[in-house]
DNA sequence: CGGAATCCTCTTCGATACTG
DNA sequence: CAGTATCGAAGAGGATTCCG
């Protein structure tokens, strides 16, 4: 691909045209995440080459999707960071994750998990609907810097915060552990007697927080895998 | 890419092995319009060679996205069809679409259009709040056999059909004109003045129909187009 | 009609090296 | 660090042929 272009008079076409190429969607992902530089980019892109990501990000700048930014004096480094549009993939992102969710099944040994992936499936999985007014603080075990977001519910449905707010209470946990909190794949009554979840604060709020998020459970993969 | 894979734990990175592949996505939709021949398939999607669409149906049907049946004795036929699983993407779709159609423009001389695709931005667009209690039955011209369809606003939101009910007003009009009216790019009025739109039954009604989609506004194509 | 198999061409990719 | 340039290898795609 590269000015590829179906011959197709159809919105669903031309959304494919720029998101299609190999790695373009996950480099959106990522930038749903903030502002980042190359290297950044390529270290949680593990398996890109140098010039397919500049390559990625050049197609990307071009179809308004991100902006290219150069920070001045201080910190003199140029990061990419979605434009006004790209930002609206939100929703799309947020639908194609509830549909791979149901698909995700177990990682293989080779797969790689960012930290900071947990905050995003937090955004993309966040419950649209009213949910309990609870605050939460999650610290994801294993980075280094630290990954830490609030989330809080209330009437206008979770929202995810990168700021701290007054939270109830503190869970930290690998990132296996939060997601199947998360997705309802284990209870929090288990993962806390198991030492997995570490909690600080009104431990009977735990139990609150896989509601917040709605996340489709797995379908069984009938379909066979012959690799 | 064939059985590409991500080495990625992650949601987004499942769905994008599924669908990320060339026409890939488009073979989704034509079949969210319903089932298929192979044939068929290949006149709506002009530019696909036959072993690029066997190969994409066989990876969509191995991965349970879609099905294969041979229709027994009366029509010798075998079609392809969503599963259950794949049309859990028609939200997908209608998210993606939506950010597409900002991006759609005018059509290129060369663009495929194909009249039932405006069965399916009926589907896609339709509000899914409660929209005015109206039934419309809408006629696209130009193409043989028709593609006729039914719309229904309610206080579920918009419904699309496929079998008649009945209706207040009957819209006939050719692709695009249909598509200006659901976007609101052109006034009901003007359209039915020039002769475009052709209308039979409670005419007013027609100024109601808009509403009952949403279609985002179009952005301003800031980039530039150096092909 | 509904594809599978073959051959050959055009892209695309990754590694390495190089530049500001 | 933030990329660009080059080049050989691998892969994807189109046309054609053939078979049920």
């Amino acid at each position: 691909m590269g000015g590829f272009r179906y011959a197709q008079f159809c919105p669903l076409a031309r959304a494919t045209e720029l998101l299609g190429e190999r790695w373009t969607l996950l480099v959106v992902r990522e930038l749903l995440l903030g502002a980042q530089r190359f290297s950044d980019l390529r270290r949680r892109l593990p398996g890109v080459s140098a010039s397919v990501l500049a390559d990625r990000l050049g197609h990307l700048e071009q179809r308004g999707i991100l902006e290219h930014r150069e920070l001045p004096p201080p910190a003199a480094a140029s990061v990419y960071a979605l434009s006004e549009l790209g930002r609206e993939l939100e929703p799309v992102m947020a639908e194609l994750a509830r549909f791979g969710a149901r698909l995700l099944g177990d990682p293989r040994p080779d797969d790689h998990i960012e930290p900071d992936w947990l905050r995003l499936a937090g955004m993309l999985f966040a419950r649209r609907e009213a949910t309990a007014p609870r605050a939460f603080r999650v610290r994801v075990a294993g980075a280094e810097p630290a990954v830490e977001f609030f989330v809080r519910g209330g009437p206008a449905g979770t929202q995810v915060l990168d700021s701290p707010c007054d939270v109830d209470v503190t869970l930290c946990a690998e990132p296996l552990v939060l997601l199947a909190l998360m997705s309802r794949r284990a209870a929090p009554d288990t993962l806390v007697e198991s030492g997995a979840l570490r909690v600080e604060g009104e431990i009977a709020s735990v139990c609150e927080f896989p509601a917040l998020f709605d996340v489709p459970a797995p379908t069984p993969n009938d379909g066979e895998d012959p690799s």
